[in-house]
Formats: C-alpha cells, sequence, structure tokens
DNA sequence: TATGCTACATACCAAAATGTATGTATTATT
DNA sequence: AATAATACATACATTTTGGTATGTAGCATA
C-alpha cells in the first residue's frame, strides 16, 4: 500500500542515508579512489583513468564532490590549461572506509559473488 | 569530447566499483543498518522503520540484497503471514564500515556540511 | 591561417531508478 | 458474508541519472 504516516522516527539513524547520498553515484567512489593512490591528478588524467566515464559526467561530478568539500580543485591560469584534483581533508577521512570495501568487494570477486 | 578509446587499464580496482553496486541505492545502506541494530526485522517493522520507503521499494530492495547474499530471508508459513529478515554473513562483514561512514556523517551533519 | 592542446559547457536524448495506485492470497473472527 | 491481518505483486507514470554530440576559449606552432 501507499505511504507511511510517520515522520522519521529514527532522526540520528538518518547520517547513514546522508553519507551514502555524498559518495553515491557511478564514479564518486573510484574518483576517490584514485585521487587516494595517485594523491595528484589533472582532468586529462582522471579521464583516462576512468575509460568509461564521459567529459561530462567528470566535470559534474568531480564539482559535486567540490561542493561537498570531498576534493580540492587547484587552477593553473596557464594555456593550453591545467587543473589539478587531490582529495580535500574531509575526502580523506573516507579513505579508510573505501579501503575497507575495496577489500570486501575483492573478496567478493574473488569467490565468484 | 567522446568515449576513451582503452579499456579498463586497472582491473583490479574495479572491486570498489563492484563493492559500490552492491550495496547502492536509496535504501540499501538504511536497510543494512537498522538489521545491524535490531538483529531481526520483520517486513511490516523494516517498512514502519524506513517511512519513507513504499512496499514496492521494500521488496524490490530486499530481494536484490538477499540475491546478492547480504541478508537472510525467511518465511513462517502461517497466516496472516510472517517473515523475517536478518543479516548474512557477507552483510555482516559490511557492518564495520557502515559504522565508520555513519560516524563521518554524523559529525559532517554536526558541523552544517 | 589552420591545427593542436586542455578543460571544460550545453542542448538534447535515453536509460535506469523510483513512485503511485490497486490487487491478491489465506485463514480467523465478527 | 464481510472484515482484518500481513506480505507481497504488478501495471503504469514520473523522476533522476547518465549519455551523445557538438561547441568554446586562448595561446603556440606549423
Amino acid at each position: 500500500m501507499k505511504k507511511k504516516e510517520k515522520i522519521c522516527p529514527e532522526v540520528a539513524t538518518c547520517s547513514v542515508d546522508y553519507a551514502f547520498k555524498r559518495i553515491g553515484g557511478k564514479y564518486k567512489g573510484r574518483i576517490l579512489w584514485y585521487l587516494h593512490e595517485h594523491t595528484v591528478l589533472r582532468y586529462g588524467e582522471l579521464s583516462r583513468t576512468l575509460p568509461d566515464i564521459t567529459t561530462k559526467m567528470l566535470t559534474q561530478t568531480l564539482r559535486e564532490l567540490e561542493g561537498d568539500l570531498l576534493i580540492h580543485r587547484k587552477v593553473y591560469h596557464e594555456v593550453p590549461p591545467k587543473v589539478e584534483y587531490t582529495l580535500a581533508p574531509f575526502g580523506k577521512e573516507l579513505i579508510p572506509f573505501i579501503t575497507y570495501l575495496k577489500q570486501w568487494g575483492d573478496k567478493q570477486m574473488a569467490n565468484g559473488h
């Protein structure tokens, strides 16, 4: 049947939901992981590291991560343009979790799940 | 511009992508978390715990989690019906990571981010 | 003057995810 | 015979997300 009547009963637990929203999306996890592995990556390097992403989605995703203060964007005013991306403090705090998740994923994949 | 030429260059890192896909979706994180908190929940209890979910999405999401072996579904052949959901081993392995993420979310929310 | 380099922007379109509304099954109870 | 309880199923509509194709800026080099 339809919707529920009650409003959010356990306000605190919504932080799970909150967190998942910042790292959801098709590419955010990988972008954060690659920035962790390489420390600093230019736009074109990210594009080549994620071969399945389009420029539109890459730019869009990077802007969202930047807006959430998970990554930092440094622009060099040169021609041709140069922009470097790095993990911001809040993004770095997510690394242990992504590391753990990655290991879980490796294990799952190894067992064919 | 368009797509890239290269195929996936870093095969191993795709486990990040793999893992994110199993726990992605609008409600999976919360469902796993609530099952962890309550140990066992009936369908109706889950529905009341997630007041914003519809029966269609709840059922659909539970089936996906079950298919990925993250949760377990136990049916009691009674009338009216009774079905209990619990975390399966693979799902339990995700708890430390969801716990970490939840703490991160709590902190972010507390600071207004 | 044309082309290349790099990091995008943007209009339009397709696919995927989620929501709405309504229906079903079975047995006990009124 | 009608109603209640519980856990769904399902057709259809809408929203959200992602994809395609093409364009722009500005300077250097051929």
